[in-house]
DNA sequence: GATAGGACGTA
DNA sequence: CGTACGTCCTATCC
């Protein structure tokens, strides 16, 4: 153990350990979903983990490799030469890696022409100098050199990369027989294979050992060569060259000239945030906790800075509305809410706290002020308005939501309580109480210190802001939020016994399926196990493999029907079969557990799900509701009119995104295409193939519909292909002849990506942001995947932004006109709305005028309207 | 009991 | 090698 008195200074050498964890670690398991490997950099992180957790470093300093060239390869171009080139897959980690441990605080060293071992080299020679110990952590022998009475090497051994030999000069001297100083003496003599430098021919560990020992030193011994006899005395005179060079090369550089020293290297708070979200990137889970275990939790608490939090004053509802009359200025709130009702309310201003029970007397000296403009900030409104609105209050003045601020801000930032954002922005800490225990140690925060929190928060937010990004929270995000309050609050009717009617008969149906697949077989398996049908399809039926999957063969619907085409056999459709009928199923019964006794499902919007711009729909969600299949679309069917009211409207917007597109890009041919009145894909088939629209024949059009829809996307010749299942070299002409026509879509996809690379995010029509750090990664699979979505962004944003806008509209509309027909749901481009008695014409023209109204495009935005007694009948 | 992976539903 | 989501089940990890 070191001791502990001394500073600790821990160097190592990256690239030697990444590359043994690469070979250690099977790479199957460690890539992403974006087949970006990872093994090296997991291998290289555990073991980094573990070193910091048993050394605990006070500095600490990662040195990497530059390139293959070095002054070694200067001197001697066949130094390493022999060694193949380091796969790609390798290479592709390190940029990776070395962001990490950027985001880990930790120092990067590199340096042109110079090996990471010179670097360790140097380090622990200034290190020893200054009083550290030092330990340098290599695979590379030849660092076994620096060992020293202050310098401990820790090696790999063979077992592994978490496996760490330690050696002092005691262990060095029992292992090779020398002191450490003398192992390069050795090095030479035996020559190393690795670094294609060839040594004496038969001589080994052993008798370089001898002779040293016997000479006292390498010089003495190259001088006195010809006392040695035999053969082997020949071959050191023949190659005393070599020995001489190989002594050369492997003399570690312990005087490189380096930007930082030891003292720089002090071990500093990890940026949590930063080392979260290329964990998320690079998939890792397991290890983020060890990360913030050995490193991270204790400097990033001492580093957020202990600010006093007021108290806040407990007091009656009749004082707090006295009090909330005299405030000017936006004021902090917060209602906790249980069980969808308010428990206790607190409001703040810099300087003030109060605090109330939420209770009937407290929603009526209170509710003037909560239904007024007067500005409030609340941290994740929906579910306070929704607990206010069963109080019968609809809440006014709503200015600020951070949870939706500081989503704007960080699309792609997962977690966004308002710890996160005080941390992020304010730079303290949320008091947070412990979990887990009945009678907790630290109280938490109150429900007015909460709403201070978020005061100062939106503040801070509203300073790093752009405008455009402010116009999207103030002038749709906040409206959008009320909307969706009352949607969820509404909830949609959905008939229990229709679904468990189907319910039954897809199970039997599955059940008798299932009989059948497992005669075909000749035995029963579980269906529903992807791995038992893995040894089903490839294993007893010796069907052809299918793609590959992180853990062996798809057994995927694709996978299926091609296994179908190239081997049929009648478990093959059995099985998907009965695939179809448990998928419906399971729908059907998580459908129906979510009916509440008023007979409704009521969904929660998730306003901040997406990075584009979308809501998403949980417990359950309603934005995946079955419908390509007829059969499937007995399940919209159960989704009725309420009780009380007519009818149920839906009303969808017909290609928006093309219609976007249109717009963006100003394509005149898509333009016209839209303002023809002629239907869309006819439209360009026409132009693409170079017929009359009445020619367009039906697989023309399937073939320009998805060459249309993929461009949205950004699919490339090779998926196009895949979906159409035509050959690429047809795909590619499909392409070349879309943009003959419509050439001015590409150059806007272009123009859109190089933008965005320019500035690192998108925009939308309306100004929201999606930032893309890894548009300019120098790693390929980030950086297209990133293009792709960049390509996307604006196109489906806009599309949100656009749908919102109407919706929020629509509501406000009904509301104004004293109408109780109300929205229900919206699946992203398109809304329920439940129409009450006498109310379809009035309704039906504030949905169509608001939604086509909704942006003024290039284009027009067509909008379709039907209606019936459930969602299916309404789907004109 | 929690978590990961495969599969699949929607726009 | 097409974007954006949520949920179910099974298998595996702890």
């Amino acid at each position: 153990m070191t001791d502990s008195a001394k500073p600790t200074l821990m160097v190592v050498d990256g690239h030697s350990l990444a590359y043994r964890a690469f070979f250690a670690l099977p790479v199957e398991n460690f890539t992403t979903k974006d087949n970006q490997h990872t093994n090296a950099i997991y291998g290289f992180l555990s073991m980094l983990v573990n070193l910091i957790k048993a050394e605990k470093p006070t500095h600490m300093a990662i040195a990497f490799d530059t390139s293959r060239r070095s002054f070694r390869t200067d001197e001697y171009p066949e130094y390493k030469a022999t060694r193949s080139e380091t796969p790609q897959e390798f290479r592709g980690q390190i940029p990776l890696l070395q962001d990490v441990l950027s985001a880990m605080s930790i120092t990067v060293l590199t340096k042109e022409g110079i090996e990471a071992d010179d670097i360790l080299a140097t380090l622990a020679a200034q290190g020893a100098d200054q009083g550290y110990d030092v330990l340098v952590v290599s695979g590379d022998r030849d660092t076994i050199q620096l060992v020293t009475d202050e310098v401990t090497l820790l090696y790999p051994s063979v077992q592994g990369v978490s496996q760490l030999k330690r050696y002092d000069p005691v262990t060095v001297q029992e292992r090779y027989g020398v002191r450490p100083e003398q192992y390069p003496d050795i090095a030479a003599l035996v020559g190393e294979t690795s670094d294609n430098l060839p040594g004496v021919p038969k001589v080994g560990e052993k008798t370089a050992v001898k002779w040293l020992t016997q000479f006292g030193s390498l010089d003495e011994l190259l001088d006195r060569a010809g006392e040695i006899k035999g053969v082997v005395g020949g071959n050191l005179r023949e190659h005393i060259d070599d020995v001489r060079r190989n002594r050369k090369l492997n003399r570690l550089l312990n005087d490189v000239e380096l930007p930082v020293g030891p003292a720089d290297l002090a071990v500093a708070p990890i940026d949590a945030q930063a080392v979260r979200d290329i964990f998320a990137r690079l998939e890792f889970r397991t290890l983020l906790p060890r990360v913030f275990e050995a490193v991270g939790a204790e400097e990033v608490e001492d580093d957020a800075a202990v600010v006093a939090i007021p108290t806040a004053e407990q007091v009656t509802p009749e004082v707090l509305a006295a009090w909330v009359g005299t405030q000017q200025a936006p004021v902090g709130m917060t209602l906790t809410v249980a069980g969808g009702r308010g428990l206790r309310l607190g409001l703040a201003t810099d300087t003030e706290l109060r605090e109330t029970d939420w209770t009937d007397a407290a929603a009526a000296a209170l509710g003037d002020w909560l239904a007024s403009d007067t500005p409030k900030v609340l941290h994740d409104a929906k579910p306070q308005v929704k607990a206010l609105d069963v109080a019968g209050i609809r809440l006014g003045g709503l200015a600020d939501d951070t949870l939706l601020a500081g989503w704007l801000m960080r699309p792609s930032f997962p977690d966004k309580t308002l710890g996160n954002l005080v941390e992020r922005y304010l730079g303290e800490k949320v008091p947070e109480a412990d979990p887990g225990q009945l009678v907790p140690e630290h109280e938490g925060a109150t429900p007015a210190q909460e709403a201070w929190f978020a005061l100062r928060v939106s503040r801070a937010l509203r300073e790093d802001m752009p405008d455009s990004v402010a116009t999207v929270l103030t002038d749709i995000e906040l409206p959008t939020l009320q909307t969706l309050a009352a949607m969820e609050l509404a909830g949609v009717a959905v008939s229990h016994p229709a679904l468990s009617e189907f319910s039954s008969e897809l199970a039997e149906r599955a059940a008798a399926i299932a009989q059948d697949a497992y005669a075909t077989i000749g035995r029963e398996v579980n269906l529903g196990s992807p791995k038992q049908l893995q040894e089903v399809l490839f294993d007893e039926l010796e069907l052809p493999k299918t793609r590959k999957t992180k853990t062996g063969y798809s057994t995927d619907a694709a996978a299926l029907a091609d296994l179908q085409e190239s081997a049929p056999h009648p478990f093959l459709e059995l099985l998907s079969q009965h695939r179809e009928a448990t998928k419906l199923r399971q729908i059907i019964e998580s459908l129906d557990a979510a009916i509440k006794p008023d007979h409704r499902i009521h969904t929660t919007y998730v306003q901040t799900g997406s990075q584009t711009g979308r809501l998403s729909s949980t417990d359950p969600n309603l934005q995946n509701i079955p419908v390509r299949t007829e059969e499937s679309r007995r399940i919209r069917s159960a989704f009725q009119v309420g009780e009380g009211y007519e009818t149920l409207l839906t009303a969808d917007y017909s290609q928006i995104e093309m219609r976007i597109m249109a717009h963006l890009s100003g394509d005149e041919g898509l333009i016209e295409a839209f303002n023809s009145g002629e239907d869309l894909h006819r439209f360009v088939g026409a132009r693409v193939f170079g017929v009359e629209p009445a020619e367009v024949t039906s697989a023309m059009r399937t073939k320009v519909k998805a060459m249309s829809y993929g461009l949205v996307y950004g699919l490339s010749a090779f998926g196009l292909s895949k979906q159409l299942r035509i050959e690429q070299a047809e795909a590619k002409q499909l392409m070349l002849e879309y943009f003959a026509r419509f050439g001015a879509v590409r150059d806007y996809l272009r123009a859109s990506v190089m933008a965005a690379k320019e500035v690192g995010y998108t925009e939308t029509i309306f100004g929201r942001r999606r930032p893309f750090p890894d548009l300019s990664s120098p790693n390929r699979v980030l950086r297209e995947n990133a293009e792709r979505a960049a390509l996307n962004a604006p196109i489906q944003g806009s599309a949100a932004d656009i749908m919102k806008i109407a919706l929020f509209h629509i509501h406000d509309d009904l509301q104004h006109e004293g109408m109780s027909s109300r929205v229900l749901l919206q699946i992203h481009d398109e809304l329920v709305v439940e129409v009450a008695p006498g109310e379809w014409d009035a309704a039906e023209r504030i949905v169509r005028e608001r939604m086509a109204g909704a942006a003024d495009l290039s284009v027009p935005l067509d909008v379709q309207v039907g209606r019936g007694q459930d969602w299916n009948e309404a789907a004109h």
